[in-house]
DNA sequence: GCCAACGTTGGC
DNA sequence: GCCAACGTTGGC
């Protein structure tokens, strides 16, 4: 059982959304990134816990947590020539890009900001590849020690 | 809206 | 295989 955290903009599909979604379960489509795309494909497991990240608002942040309801695989977006995430070079027999559903398990009771996590870049938070500068990775290993430190935030 | 950081592309 | 140019991410 593994700690993941994925980022969204919720102008795109926020928490709310998967909150409200059927099943209250989502494709996790349109990742275009190849250290993403290989922790879906051959990592995350169903059961593995991860923390939902808002991106590109006002307050940048963890907002909830969700659970992987799949193992990986293709991301149909890709084939689908109308979609935004098409890519030419990605067909059902050699999928280029892959993806996992994931389930709403609840929302955090306050938003862990990422000013917040950035207090503890060089403490608990060592490492954690959210609060080093430029990091553009939309789906990151979260270790359990990092998980419980900022599940002990929520309740400050 | 700006721009730093970084991943990808493509010419050579 | 190098690396400049380009596009995107995402905080601010």
């Amino acid at each position: 059982m593994a700690y993941w955290l994925l980022k969204s903009e919720p102008d795109a599909f926020g928490i709310e959304d998967l909150k409200t979604r059927r099943n209250q379960t989502e494709p996790w489509d349109g990742v275009r990134n190849y250290q993403a795309r290989n922790m879906m494909r051959d990592q995350m497991q169903i059961g593995d816990l991860g923390f939902f990240y808002h991106s590109n608002v006002k307050e940048p942040g963890i907002v909830g947590i969700i659970e992987v309801a799949s193992t990986g695989y293709p991301d149909p977006t890709a084939f689908d020539p109308d979609c935004k995430y098409f890519d030419p070079k990605s067909d059902p027999a050699h999928p280029r890009w892959y993806l996992v559903d994931v389930r709403f398990v609840r929302e955090m009771k306050r938003n862990i900001s990422l000013n917040e996590l950035k207090e503890y870049a060089t403490t608990a938070l060592e490492g954690f590849p959210l609060v080093r500068k430029g990091n553009r990775l939309s789906i990151m290993p979260v270790t359990e020690a990092q998980w419980d430190f900022i599940l002990s935030l929520e309740k400050t």
